[in-house]
DNA sequence: AAAAAAT
């Protein structure tokens, strides 16, 4: 990493800043945010991952990055789960930023951007555990998440920063069929933490099992993916209403690695609109999204049938030595199709969708994760937010585009995917598999958004040009 | 198109 990645360069004063701040610039206050360099740290989050993060903050509430968890007046305990469980030392720089943010009062809710794998889910989970009171037995933190995946997953981060905590929590999941009881059978949700799917929560919330009358803290995690993608909008925003209507002061922290502007605003104005308390912000500009960590190529190729061969003969391969794989493609179909196929020609490929049975997404994400299996095809369910270290490589089978409009790409899926790999700093390949004018119009459109270059593989038929690809991302 | 939810 060049030295001035770290200077706290800041960008000229855009439009884009101005956009966002819907305050009276005169009382908006943007904030460089120089960080002591501290080179040395050997913290497991790695501090190069965003290098420029722009913060906003209304009114006169002053806020200094907090270069020690020490100076976030954090109980011992919750000290012992940074230091001892999660192996931190210091905050990394995105948690330097946020967490005084979060954990200053009158607490202020909080738009947070930044890069995947640079550790959102830390900083939210730390905001939660942080300002539970642990004597009073009552829902007062939830996490809403996209997936049921992400539930879990950011469940065990609660478990282990936690652990000496002593607070409480419980997953807010759909229970397949086996263990069915009807809500109205259940009893009431005394834990702390409530982590959970936008469907069960609103179910718990309407059957009055879920209280929301001692929330302090509500947080999102893919937010602009559950506020603005419609079916998920409603669900969150039913949810904001019926706490803000008993807990008018709770606070609302969402997270993701991309908002584009449309979002953004809309996102602002739904938080600005429901809750009383003013927002803080925090974006990366997104030309400096892309992963330097992580390298993109495109593949060109004659005709589908070849992306299967290409898979089969090239990335099959290659993935078995280099480390762990995961395959997007576009329709639960497809997704069928390449693993009947992969199989067929005798590899060993597990594929996860929304139509399986919970238990089998469970075991299949569950066996991926203790390394039993080394590639998984995948639709968008594990787009954004799938934390596996060792997931080096991605394939976009399909490249990710819009829904009502397959020839414009979804950008901001395509930055989740290759996301996947790359996890905290380190090295990863991408690669795309494209084919005819339309895939290479949307390449493009993908690499001029961010403006950011792909490398071409020369010849899907030759090894060598994979070799070499592999060698250049860093990983032979 | 995919995701979430349960009937």
């Amino acid at each position: 990493m060049a030295d001035d990645d770290f200077t706290g360069k800041w960008p000229e004063e855009s439009d884009d800043v101005t956009e966002m701040s819907e305050e009276p610039s005169v009382s908006s206050i943007l904030h460089s945010v120089a960080i002591d360099d501290s080179r040395n740290v050997n913290n497991s989050l790695d501090d190069h991952a965003d290098s420029n993060i722009q913060t906003v903050t209304p009114g006169d509430t002053p806020y200094t990055s907090a270069v020690r968890f020490e100076q976030l007046s954090l109980s011992h305990e919750l000290l012992r789960g940074l230091y001892v469980e999660m192996g931190f030392e210091r905050p990394s720089k995105i948690q330097s930023v946020s967490l005084p943010m979060i954990l200053t009062p009158p607490y202020k809710n909080l738009i947070a951007q930044a890069k995947n794998g640079s550790g959102k889910t830390t900083c939210f989970v730390l905001g939660m555990l942080s300002r539970v009171d642990p004597k009073l037995d009552a829902p007062q933190a939830l996490c809403i998440c996209p997936t049921r995946e992400l539930v879990i997953q950011n469940m065990e981060v609660l478990l282990k920063m936690g652990k000496y905590t002593g607070v409480t929590s419980e997953m807010g999941l759909a229970v397949d069929k086996a263990n069915y009881i009807p809500v109205s059978k259940r009893a009431p949700v005394t834990a702390q933490v409530i982590i959970g799917t936008p469907g069960t929560i609103n179910k718990w919330i309407a059957a009055k099992k879920l209280g929301t009358s001692n929330l302090k803290i509500l947080v999102f995690d893919e937010a602009d993916h559950m506020l603005a993608e419609s079916g998920f909008k409603e669900d969150s925003v039913r949810i904001m209403k019926e706490i803000v209507k008993w807990s008018p002061r709770c606070q609302v922290l969402l997270f993701s690695a991309t908002f584009n502007d449309t979002v953004k605003a809309f996102v602002s104005k739904i938080v600005k609109s429901l809750f009383v308390q003013e927002y803080n912000q925090m974006f990366v500009m997104k030309e400096e999204l892309s992963l330097d960590s992580v390298t993109q190529f495109k593949v060109n190729l004659p005709n589908e049938l070849s992306k299967i061969m290409v898979i089969k003969d090239k990335i099959m391969d290659l993935a078995e030595k280099v480390g762990q794989t995961i395959i997007f493609v576009r329709t639960k179909k497809s997704a069928g199709m390449l693993h009947e196929a992969l199989v067929k020609y005798g590899y060993q490929v597990t594929t996860i969708h929304g139509t399986l049975a919970r238990e089998d997404r469970d075991k299949i994400v569950k066996e991926f994760r203790e390394g039993l299996t080394h590639v998984l095809i995948s639709t968008d369910l594990l787009a954004r937010g799938f934390d596996q270290s060792k997931v080096n490589l991605v394939v976009n089978y399909d490249l990710p585009v819009i829904h009502d409009n397959t020839s414009e790409p979804d950008n901001e899926v395509y930055l989740h995917r290759i996301g996947r790999a790359g996890r905290f700093g380190r090295k990863g390949a991408v690669f795309n598999l494209l084919c005819g004018d339309k895939d290479n119009m949307i390449m493009k459109k993908i690499e001029t958004y961010f403006k950011h270059y792909v490398t071409e593989v020369p010849s899907f038929t030759s090894d060598e040009d994979f070799k070499e690809a592999l060698k250049k991302a860093g990983l032979m």
